[in-house]
DNA sequence: CATATACTTGCATAGTTGCGCAATTGTTGT
DNA sequence: ACAACAATTGCGCAACTATGCAAGTATATG
């Protein structure tokens, strides 16, 4: 393999990581499902999660520094919103995968 | 909902935050890629990734703690592989994620 | 039995993360 | 200008992570 082609690929391998470590956190992946539907202001998605505002506004800043939501200003609110509906195909996945590894798990026990 | 509904949830969230954090580093996901094709020993995965072999050694641990992957004694070589190829499929959406942000990025530019 | 090879484990340490709390900024209404 | 609400920021502490290095275990070979 090329040099520089070399390089791209541990670059593309870093990105991944990095949005995986987004992801591995609990109360992040419970913005993002709670982001499947609609746009959620930063107390409503506190309303729902029933969590300190501080701690949702840091997680949002995470996600958003991973470019996972966007934000939008509306008056006294800040609405987000997811910006790749792609992300919800991984945390479907990921289901999917639990799912699996328990049917295995029953298989075993029979 | 349900409050065992919930319950049940709350810990899908949590195993899912898991597996993230599973693939949340380099070494690793570069270790599942080259589980991609075939089964390897943990000498043949540390001089591809040209790592220390403690590094490779529990960093697999890991990976198997998280039953990503398993292993076969054979003599004095431990063969690993991969369990489950949907693990493939959430690396290949975090690529697409990548490259829509990057065609995005472009449209911008222009 | 001794030695080499393959791998794992333990440990030290530097760095990171999560989260509660207090303080701050920004916006709207009185 | 002031109060009220929305959201962010900074700080500190406990818990966790990565990684290099040394030591240990297990298996095959001379």
């Amino acid at each position: 393999m090329p040099k520089n082609q070399l390089k791209q690929r541990v670059k593309l391998t870093q990105l991944k990581a990095e949005l995986f470590r987004a992801l591995s956190n609990p109360v992040r992946i419970r913005i993002l499902d709670e982001l499947r539907i609609e746009e959620l202001t930063v107390s409503e998605i506190k309303d729902r999660l029933e969590l300190e505002l501080p701690n949702i506004s840091q997680q949002l800043s995470v996600l958003k520094a991973n470019n996972l939501v966007c934000s939008r200003k509306q008056g006294v609110n800040i609405y987000y919103s997811c910006v790749d509906t792609r992300l919800f195909k991984l945390l479907d996945v990921a289901k999917e995968i639990f799912q699996a590894q328990l049917s295995d798990l029953q298989k075993t026990l029979k």
